[in-house]
DNA sequence: CTGCTTGCAAAGGCTTTGCAGAACA
DNA sequence: TGTTCTGCAAAGCCTTTGCAAGCAG
């Protein structure tokens, strides 16, 4: 059913090789933020990592959980996400993928690339290349059951 | 040259019948943050906003630039971007358009919509319906001059 | 006179930083 | 032994809020 997770580690030495693939040490407070991200494909803020990690009986400090994730982004591990000026969001959905957003329950919702088909784009400034394209469709709640 | 600032309040009473449409009682304050924001189509933060209604020898406080600006949002006056985790910005462009961000200077660009095309869109989830589609082309700066 | 608007200051929430101690190669 | 990582607490920054004073219809 979750076709978007065929990528995902399976187990604790898949995610350290991982880890290590991104030239990141796998330090045990690491590989804890790992595992939960890792788990499936979801998108988390900073404090949902921490807490996630504490309630599994782990001890790990926030700064320790905001640095990770950081370092994480920065080595492309997770991408993060900018839709609520609140908050951002790790994603661990690695593959190229799409969200739908439902502005009024807050939702995330992956859209699997292949669904969405851009038949053109502008030129480029000068002297820059494209390094990703962000689509959000932007929803609303309704109540049409039958609709 | 600017295409997309047709539709751009010309004047004074332009701009008070634009937010008199709008449900919004045109006092000197709003007034004085819509001149800023309608002059051109751009992309401000609410510190640009309150600096540079200050600057043209207004006197503003924060607390009301930050009210304005959040209900020009929710009158649909302007519309915010979520790009940059530490500010909001607010785009005076209310003209259906995607946006290219260069991630290395920070630097927003408008994109017309003609100049994308989008083939197919997912079905959408139950009891929601499509508010906006939101794209950007996330760019890196390189040196290609002859590219 | 009544309700909306403004402004100041304080509070709030997310995130980063400085620095000392711990862990690891 | 030297570099990297962790954690605590404090600071920083953007934004919101409470409340009193001002303004408009």
């Amino acid at each position: 059913m979750n076709t978007q997770a065929e990528n995902l580690p399976h187990n604790n030495s898949d995610l350290i090789g991982m880890l290590q693939r991104h030239q990141i040490m796998p330090t045990s407070q690491r590989i804890h933020i790992a595992q939960v991200l890792f788990e499936k494909t979801q998108h988390l803020s900073a404090e949902q990592v921490l807490d996630e990690v504490t309630s599994r009986g782990y001890s790990i400090s926030r700064a320790t959980v905001y640095n990770t994730l950081g370092l994480f982004a920065n080595k492309g591990l997770v991408s993060t996400v900018n839709l609520d000026p609140d908050r951002v969001l790790y994603d661990s959905n690695t593959r190229p993928h799409f969200h739908f957003h439902n502005q009024d329950t807050g939702e995330l919702i992956d859209i699997d690339m292949g669904n969405i088909e851009i038949k053109s784009i502008p030129a480029l400034p000068d002297n820059t290349t494209l390094d990703n394209i962000d689509i959000t469709l932007q929803l609303r709640q309704c109540s049409n059951d039958s609709e």
